[in-house]
DNA sequence: TTCCATACCTAGTTATGCTAGGTATGGAAG
DNA sequence: CTTCCATACCTAGCATAACTAGGTATGGAA
């Protein structure tokens, strides 16, 4: 469970540039080391999701020789949105961080 | 929003003693700055959630001159759940850390 | 006596991520 | 040539989590 940051992460994944569905689940996988192996069926809403949002933007494409796929950018609302979802990630890894580290069993 | 930590953040409010859901509210957030400002409606019912779980254990408690509270304790399977939840934390926080941060504009 | 902080509770809403299916194509293996 | 796998897309429906919005009750301060 990615709990709330899929979006987050979907969004920084497209930070480098424009990416289709599948190659999103792969860059997730291999940059997170395995620890997310997203699947489709979590992807693809999230995108139709961050798409209506206006987040994101998708065009087919068609490579040659290759097949049909759809291409999402980030909008310059999703760069925003991926700003603002930095930070609060940073506050909320923090706090989280805060109350985990400082729960010890019981300090002398 | 607490995506999912909330156990795990509730657990470790409890690791250095019993505590009651007002005052473990109010250890949240103070803990976390006010990053986390939890509503009762989303404390008490994962107290009963965990106690179900067999997490934390409670009693009633009335101190003199006071009024009666419910005192939650972590039980052996909650010291473990809670070891395991914060060995997850580190696996996630550092994936997310990963893939957010290793999102450039663009490497030159 | 009125009000606030404390202290507990729950029904119902919303959103999220996942399960479990389905469609289709290019290329490799047999 | 046909079968299978990896690629590539999709959706309906489920489970669950967190929150909203209420409710009850008491001790102490104003």
């Amino acid at each position: 469970m990615l709990k709330g940051h899929l979006d987050t992460i979907v969004l920084a994944a497209l930070e480098a540039g424009p990416a289709h569905g599948y190659a999103i689940i792969e860059t997730i996988k291999r940059g997170s080391s395995h620890t997310f192996d997203l699947p489709e069926g979590t992807v693809y809403p999230a995108l139709h999701r961050l798409e209506d949002a206006g987040l994101l933007s998708s065009a087919w494409m068609t490579p040659p020789g290759g097949r049909r796929r759809r291409l999402y950018s980030l909008t310059k609302a999703g760069a925003t949105a991926l700003a603002d979802r930095r930070k609060a990630w940073g506050r909320f890894s923090q706090a989280v961080e805060t109350l985990l580290g400082g729960g010890r069993a019981w300090p002398a």
